[in-house]
DNA sequence: TCGAACATGTAAAAGGTTACATGATTAC
DNA sequence: GTAATCATGTAACCTTTTACATGTTCGA
């Protein structure tokens, strides 16, 4: 059947992505590029398949599209044992929250930077952000959202203008005090 | 040498606990499950086989302290070329930031819940949060901050504190549109 | 004496990325 | 004709999780 140790794999993905409408590999994909890309992604190497083995396991069917202004593709569907699938797992035990973060992993071990550095990565940080909250703003008023989708760019923004806030606030402060801490340490180990 | 695709992966991680101090594999988990857990996570079965590897890259190198009111333990230190080697990947390109979040996934493929799943589903977030958000304030204070590790709870507390806003101001909207749409499909489906 | 926390490890399996391989169609 | 985008796939590799295996020390 349809068991997994990760709640939100590639194939609840393809599943959940299907479930919004009938689509090819190339559909998903650039689904969650321009809807996701903040939340999560995913590439082909894993979603042809992600697709290929939910067809074998029965949760979804492919039908060819000949090619009309494009290649041929193949359109995936959900299936009544798929759609049952997709249910139970999204019904299953709420996600445990995790905010990974590598630039988070890199400040934690700030101290090991140079000052310099830790500078220019505030700053290409804070760039990227901006960038990104300015594309998920774009992504408001779009047509096609669901409620749920709407929401998740909307806490994406939300999210964003946080971290963002809190980057330009606090980033003066860090590189203060990382500068009188490297001292510090730099004198302690002279001793 | 020592080059790898993900910027930080459990061998940097450790590698940059080290930089904090020696440490057990154990320490290590425990680090990062008390200073960290809002961030990343690693387990033994991957740390222990990374500090393990490191040994044999002559990254770092291990030494056996008895035990004195506990079970003998293996301290791992830095050598000069693991220092060489973290400061070069904390030097590389500053990571991709991308905010990988199992709920907001979840919540992409709201339409396909009830709704009375889906208010269960946030009420337990929100309890998660604010739990998390709480475990986080009281770690602000603790002695033993870099200026870095500071930053990072600070930022969770940013983030946590802005998706908890949201989440609150935002999940009866989201209930009332959902119900809605529900409803509407349903009708729909019918026609 | 028994459970919790301390402490280290291995092996199999899962899951994903990267690189490679191929070909169609459109716009310049 | 050629670059970009559309479109599908495979295989090797990498990393991590999960489950198992083992033993110590302390406090109730």
């Amino acid at each position: 059947m349809f068991r997994s140790s990760q709640v939100m794999n590639v194939k609840t993905l393809c599943l959940g992505a299907l479930g919004l409408g009938d689509k090819s590999g190339y559909d998903i994909k650039k689904l969650f590029e321009a809807a996701f890309r903040h939340f999560h992604s995913a590439t082909y190497g894993s979603i042809y398949p992600a697709l290929n083995q939910l067809v074998r396991d029965g949760l979804i069917v492919g039908r060819i599209e000949p090619g009309a202004g494009h290649p041929e593709r193949k359109l995936y569907c959900l299936t009544d044992a798929g759609h049952e699938a997709l249910e139970r797992e999204l019904l299953a035990e709420a996600p445990t929250e995790q905010m990974r973060s590598e630039f988070m992993v890199l400040m934690f071990f700030a101290h090991l930077l140079p000052t310099e550095r830790l500078a220019e990565i505030l700053e290409e940080v804070r760039e990227r952000y901006t960038e990104t909250l300015a594309y998920l703003e774009s992504l408001v008023d779009l047509p096609d959202h669901t409620p749920g989708t709407r929401f998740t760019v909307q806490a994406g923004i939300a999210r964003y203008r946080a971290t963002l806030a809190f980057l330009v606030e606090q980033a003066p402060e860090l590189l203060r005090e990382h500068a009188r801490h490297r001292q510090t340490s730099e004198n302690e180990s002279n001793a």
